[in-house]
DNA sequence: ATAATACATGACATCCTGTCACATTGCGAC
DNA sequence: GTCGCAATGTGACAGGATGTCATGTATTAT
């Protein structure tokens, strides 16, 4: 976490710092990173930076929680247009991300770079702690009946799973644009796996 | 991919290189493996090793090759044993590499390390190129029978979900071993979401 | 034996990070 | 106002890492 200092820095100060911190998050990957860059960019001398902050990682994990929440709401949104149903949220994120949508907002612009240069960051970690990876957010907008089992833990598991789907799909779309039909198709199947099972009907003793 | 130099390297040079390599990868993340560290230990002269290698990326693929050749065939022995029922597959695996044998086998060893150190090195691309995830190897012992499609494009869906499914679990495994328990019942649920499906008994309006 | 080719080697230029001693500022007490 | 303490600011520096290159040395072909 930053420092009660950087929060008491002056605004402008405080935004030229985050603003070359986003320019080079964009730029490279995380590895790749320069904190000599970031500094530079933002005329902040380099024994400031850490009275700021830890280190590297430290920003981009401060970096990375204000998109995270930004991310969640955007998700949250989608939920509800989907009328809760977990299965259809990979595909409509999807199609929004993807579609103009994705390049005139300027923040979700942001995080398609980030996703892409590493290589889906992790998605699933990122959306949640280690112990709960749907947000409550997104919780409260499920509709649990559609589940197979309505508990919190079970739409987790969807939810995890559909993470994976997602950031796959949006990686891959990012690195070959040229398939986005093929890629869409693909998630289409694997979320129709995750909804109906990939089983063929005579091996299907369902289970409670 | 190592000059044909190296390959041309008398035996003994080479297993001190590689060793060396091997030992570094296993202590720290990739991003913080040291070339210096690695030369030191083998005594291989700076300039040499980039004779060998065109940097630190090329040395990691280069091992993780090998790895990957040894860790397909493991898991086609396991499809086999689980008469090639590719969603048993996870949970046969997780068994047999977190259970005792993760222990003694020292190239499984190695690779459970690695998988902790850099978080599950995304184990679904580590697995197979770009455009096929499942490997021949593997493809051939999969009973097509048990799945709702046949075709190889609908197995290797099934695969990538399960490989994620798979890292998750030993990797959340190795971070915290007292969770054993739970994460394989995590596991358990998860396959039987790709098994069984996940949605409710009204909402699923099976399709072809 | 000689030329050409392959290989070995470590000094170097360049970049990066985290720290620290010291300078500067802000601010309440007097 | 000024004294003094706490909070900030700052850049030089030590320690390390990387990739290159000019210069050796060995090997092979003819």
């Amino acid at each position: 976490m930053p420092t009660a200092t950087f929060f008491r820095l002056p605004e402008e100060k405080r935004k030229r710092l985050i603003d070359a911190c986003w320019s080079e998050m964009t730029r490279v990957r995380f590895t790749d990173a320069s904190i000599n860059r970031i500094i530079t960019a933002a005329r902040i001398p380099r024994g400031s930076f850490y009275q700021y902050f830890e280190d590297k990682e430290d920003l981009i994990r401060y970096l990375l929680e204000d998109m995270r929440e930004y991310f969640v709401s955007l998700l949250r949104n989608i939920l509800i247009e989907a009328r809760g149903d977990l299965f259809a949220l990979p595909l409509a994120a999807y199609d929004r991300f993807i579609g103009q949508r994705g390049h005139t907002d300027p923040m979700l612009s942001l995080f398609l770079k980030l996703l892409r240069l590493n290589q889906g960051m992790d998605l699933q970690n990122f959306m949640g702690g280690p112990e709960q990876f749907l947000p409550d957010e997104l919780w409260e907008a499920v509709d649990t009946v559609k589940l197979r089992r309505g508990s919190r833990e079970y739409a987790d598991q969807v939810f995890h799973l559909s993470c994976a789907v997602l950031a796959f799909a949006i990686v891959e779309t990012l690195h070959d644009p040229a398939q986005t039909t093929q890629i869409r198709e693909m998630t289409q199947i694997r979320m129709d796996l995750l909804r109906y099972g990939g089983a063929a009907e005579g091996y299907k003793e369902e289970p409670t």
